[in-house]
RNA sequence: GCACGAGUGGCAGAGUAGCUAUGCAAUGGACUGCAGAUCCAUGGACCCGGGUGCAAAUCCCGGCUCGUGCUCCA
């Protein structure tokens, strides 16, 4: 099976082909350093981080770069509010991105290029599309020129120039006031005194919001690449603005070959948000699940549908999680034959991932995997596809740690376990259920489950 | 209002005309004193209304609902 992916500009799978054989230039717009990471972000970045390691296991050697916009006008925002250099503010969100993406296994990507270091490369380019008539300088900025190229219009969202609203419900007035017309967009916004600022030809500013993705993708990956991803909501108009953009500087196009873009995180049946009070971040999350059952949780569902975030569907996925960890364990000692047939889930497994990376496609065949009986060959298995593909195994040496940690737990509990099920095993005798009921809550108490098999009672340590 | 997408069993999710999708959960049974684990089995769906067809979740028309975008947003 060949892989297929959706692209979000001809609304449609299609046959994944790269520019260059065997290369792939990735893109996906980063976040803005002005608060702590939010479980949005992960979704994003989670979805991406599987595309990346599905290619990559695909054969494609992939140069993956994402963005930090460590300049703009909420960042400004808050250093104003916290009386802190930007810098700051940006340099701390940015660090605790890292931790918590780091947290949940996803790989790094190959660039992570800031706008505050990309100056000059932004600068060049807004020049250069004035120079050719896409732009103009205002009084309070230089913008793009949406009549200079119309037809660019909507490639990504259908929307037509006629159907954007001016103002549309009232929010736009009083930005842009140097606009031509209300569709144009910021390509660099001059600054207001005390805002920080770089020296331009257009004079002291920073750049707008769009060119920055611009700037930095012609930069790592040239002027036309393979994917460009994102969340939903930056189709329009963040990478409308950036096909402008990219394809009027360098007259190349189509400047990406497939959109792709994630669909977004709901709470309990409502977007999340901050107003509705049902906003999570990802440290938030981690209290109360583990960073890879969130990621289980997240790759349930394919990346292009909304996900619908209950407590239900997470207390599910954290219990699969367990399930899974606690099969690869059993698979480390056995010996026995397989009763499945690992070659064929396999194959399912790839077909699923072909198909638009379907990831929920990949869990179902997991799940049937660990419900076998965890035979000769699981432990690849797990490893090559739950481990190295979807990131859901936590490293080897760990789980051996601690399932040594847990036989010398038991060892030290054997003793006064074994006596008290001792005396359990002669109540059972005489059949006085009460008096075993009652050592066996007593055992559960100091965290043993007993559990009665045919050859006598086991237990363990929870 | 306009644009784009979506509506399948408790949840997730395949499926572009005929054949049990599947996974989890649920229910029943087996095994257990009970519980747990395991095994076996079972039920249950295609937003609504029309139309075309021998046959429609699947095609056509109309409607409804939801999400997202049109404004900073992953």
């Amino acid at each position: 099976m060949v892989l297929r992916v959706y692209d979000t500009k001809s609304r449609q799978k299609r046959v994944f082909k790269a520019l260059e054989k065997g290369k792939v230039g990735m893109y996906v717009c980063g976040i803005t350093p002005y608060s702590r990471s939010h479980l949005g972000h992960a979704r994003c970045y989670l979805s991406f981080d599987v595309i990346h390691r599905w290619l990559e296991y695909r054969g494609y050697e992939v140069n993956y770069v994402q963005n930090f916009t460590d300049i703009d006008d909420k960042i400004i925002a808050v250093s104003e509010a916290e009386n802190m250099d930007y810098t700051v503010i940006s340099q701390r969100n940015i660090d605790e991105f890292f931790e918590v993406m780091d947290k949940m296994n996803i790989l790094r990507a190959d660039h992570y290029p800031r706008v505050t270091q990309t100056i000059p490369e932004i600068i060049e380019m807004v020049s250069e599309l004035e120079k050719k008539g896409n732009a103009y300088s205002s009084e309070d900025g230089v913008y793009f020129d949406i009549e200079s190229a119309p037809e660019k219009y909507g490639q990504l969202t259908g929307q037509t120039l006629e159907n954007v609203r001016a103002g549309a419900g009232g929010r736009v007035l009083g930005t842009g006031t140097g606009k031509k017309n209300h569709r144009d967009f910021a390509l660099w916004k001059l600054a207001k005194p005390d805002e920080p600022y770089w020296e331009s030809p257009w004079g002291k500013g920073r750049p707008g919001w769009h060119i920055e993705c611009s700037a930095m993708s012609l930069k790592h990956l040239g002027k036309q690449f393979d994917i460009h991803g994102g969340g939903h909501d930056l189709r329009f108009p963040h990478h409308e603005a950036e096909i402008f953009q990219s394809e009027c500087c360098t007259g190349v196009e189509p400047v990406v070959n497939y959109w792709m873009h994630n669909g977004f995180v709901n709470i309990d049946g409502e977007k999340m948000s901050k107003s509705l009070g049902n906003f999570w971040t990802v440290s938030d999350s981690f209290k109360s699940y583990s960073p890879l059952a969130l990621r289980y949780a997240l790759l349930s569902v394919p990346y292009r549908s909304p996900i619908d975030l209950t407590s239900e569907f997470l207390e599910d996925a954290a219990n699969h999680h367990e399930k899974l960890i606690s099969a690869y364990v059993d698979s480390f000692s056995s010996d026995v034959k397989v009763d499945i047939d690992l070659k064929e889930h396999g194959k399912s497994f790839e077909n699923s991932m072909d198909d638009d990376f379907n990831s929920r496609g990949a869990i179902i065949e997991i799940q049937k995997v660990i419900s076998s009986n965890c035979g000769i060959g699981v432990e690849d298995w797990l490893e090559k596809y739950a481990g190295c593909i979807l990131g859901l195994l936590p490293p080897k040496e760990e789980l051996l740690n601690m399932v040594k940690k847990a036989s010398q737990a038991r060892e030290d509990i054997a003793d006064k376990v074994e006596s008290l099920l001792s005396y359990r095993d002669k109540a059972r005798e005489n059949k006085d259920w009460d008096q075993a009921d009652k050592i066996r809550e007593e055992l559960n108490e100091m965290g043993v489950v007993v559990e009665d098999g045919e050859d006598g009672p086991r237990w363990k340590i929870v």
